[in-house]
DNA sequence: TACAACATTGCATACGTATGCAAGATTGAC
DNA sequence: GTCAATCTTGCATACGTATGCAATGTTGTA
């Protein structure tokens, strides 16, 4: 009825007989690095493919108890930069055969939720935008799971994180703006207790502290399109408005072009300048124009699966903390510096240690 | 040394042993429905706790033979309507208790490679944005696996698919072009060989036929942000410029304003009307603000989701096509018709049969 | 109290693969 | 041709869970 082949899966077994060969001979086959001959070998492929059989991953999975799966939670979707991420992941693992397991939709803190089906998949673990209570952690540690933060850090040192010199991405944009002449400042936060919405603004501060300049409004955008927005329009409508205003990152600061300028009629950096973080695309896109403190994906990425593979292949956890540096990219949504810019490769960065 | 808890997995036997119970009483505990006193119950989660235990979801899929995991193949994630979807899947299938296994970077026609993995995992394939060879399709009909094509779709009976009313919108779109006052038009394409592409030109050329319209120019975007600024300044350039484009989707629709704008420095809509399609993102923000069709995500991930749970209830695969329905949003990027506009929940759209 | 009906439990086995071990086959050197 | 060294192969077992079955324990009824 079925022309022979069954329903269902095929198994090694089915295969095994068919080629009359044992199962191991099956096995062996589909393992690179296994010792069998080319003649059994081909016998095996011939009727693997008249069968249409393929290993079973779940199978494999449970007798080396390695399921070539990471679970990635990954929150902000909506920001661009983090499909980005999440496309060089793909491709990252995918070269070391490794396959995403995608948990989304938990935004910073709330993925405890998630953990309980996580940990049913005895795998790596990759948290994008989100932190891990300590607890947590610590049942990570004990069953020897490995666990990354990426683009958050813990102070603690409960499990290894990879980042952007955030602080320093803060300070540079606050001596930019401040070489550009500002002196009034504006601050439209991520999520307050995210630790690269801390770090950028301690930096954004320690730069305004160097040069005796206080004078900075901080409302929360909790890098929410609709926040920032309402941000934007309380620092706009304040009887002294800033001129300058740090979003925390891109994703949030276009939003708050679009309310200076369609709300507010201000143009572009002539009546207000702005900047943000990230370098993400729509930055790039000429209606906008950001000027931005680049967070490296390529890198970042590298990072994060040299650190898994590195505990994976040890077998034992080792905290590990990558710090990735980024670029501060000159585009048109802030007042120039007169000096301290310099183009490479055909883009503008602020390189002022190199300029005076 | 390590306080009694075993490095590494623990399992159900060693929750057993420490419980007092049999293996059977902990597999129960942790199945819903299963026969299990409460006592016993009581006594297992106690222990469980104790020793940190979760159970092994790969073990479970191997006996259970289903592995509660969703492939989801998909391309174009610098579009963001993908990463919506995405987001939209992640929650529905969650919340049947379904995992997502993300394989992306895999552009339209590409996916074959990435099929060996997939099939590994003897799980449903949700295929976004990608279209099938239909031997790997027919591959996964004797394997069982239910297939769902996610925003594409195939003349033959070979899998299911998910899909809006392209043509309709195509052609609507057209109307509301040539309602508007527009005679000579432009469109630039997606990837020529999708569904969608052919479906959405298909109907803006049946549009224009009614009307005895022939000035058309095509040419190729391949939902492709570079390529779509290239396909812009060749219409733009062109001696008798058309003045409405119609862009394969909002995420080249966007570029091609951008284009038009800061390259050719025109007034959009009063020197060019361009209309797009998705409705996604940033076809709402104020810059762009992009007349375009609907695709309405949640009402497409809950078909996909249905016919996946469907056919993995019944066991059987039965191929259906669902074709949702979209709405024509009216907004700044294209000249007004002067009838057929109405407001419904605070949104412009487009219903000439009910204005005449 | 006695017995039926039912709920709970443990035993044993199965899922599909990988791998240590020993036996058999092959190769190479002399 | 002989023997040692190496390569192949099959057998048996293990991975961690779910579940049919039979054997208990429990409850309710007369």
């Amino acid at each position: 009825m079925d022309g022979g082949i069954k329903r269902g899966a095929v198994t090694s077994s089915q295969v095994a007989e068919h080629a009359g060969v044992s199962q191991s001979a099956v096995s062996r086959t589909f393992t690179p690095g296994a010792s069998i001959s080319p003649k059994t070998r081909a016998k095996v492929l011939a009727a693997a493919k008249a069968l249409g059989y393929r290993p079973n991953a779940i199978a494999r999975s449970l007798i080396t108890n390695r399921s070539r799966i990471i679970a990635v939670v990954m929150a902000y979707l909506e920001n661009l930069f983090y499909p980005d991420v999440l496309e060089e992941l793909g491709r990252r693992l995918a070269a070391e055969n490794y396959h995403v397991l995608l948990f989304t939709g938990f935004k910073d803190r709330d993925s405890d939720p998630v953990f309980d089906q996580l940990m049913q998949y005895r795998v790596g673990i990759i948290l994008a935008s989100t932190s891990l209570s300590s607890d947590l952690a610590e049942e990570c540690e004990t069953a020897g799971i490995p666990v990354v933060l990426f683009n958050r850090t813990t102070e603690k040192e409960v499990a290894s994180s990879v980042t952007t010199k955030n602080f320093e991405g803060g300070r540079a944009l606050g001596e930019f703006l401040i070489a550009g002449g500002h002196r009034s400042f504006g601050y439209i936060s991520g999520i307050t207790s995210s630790s690269t919405n801390r770090d950028r603004l301690a930096g954004f501060q320690d730069a305004l502290a160097r040069h005796d300049i206080s004078d900075l409004e901080i409302r929360p955008g909790n890098y929410h399109r609709p926040d920032a927005e309402a941000a934007a329009r309380e620092l706009l409508r304040l009887p002294k408005r800033p001129d300058a205003i740090f979003v925390a990152n891109d994703h949030m600061a276009v939003a708050v072009m679009d309310v200076a300028r369609y709300e507010f009629g201000l143009s572009i950096p002539e009546d207000l300048s702005i900047v943000g973080y990230d370098d993400v695309g729509p930055a790039r896109w000429p209606s906008y124009g950001i000027t931005s403190v680049t967070q490296p994906i390529g890198g970042m990425v590298e990072a994060t699966v040299d650190i898994l593979m590195d505990q994976i292949a040890s077998g034992e956890i080792e905290v590990q903390h990558r710090v990735i540096a980024g670029e501060l990219i000159v585009r048109s949504s802030a007042r120039l510096p007169k000096t301290g810019i310099v183009e490479v490769d055909g883009q503008r960065l602020w390189r002022p240690d190199g300029g005076g």
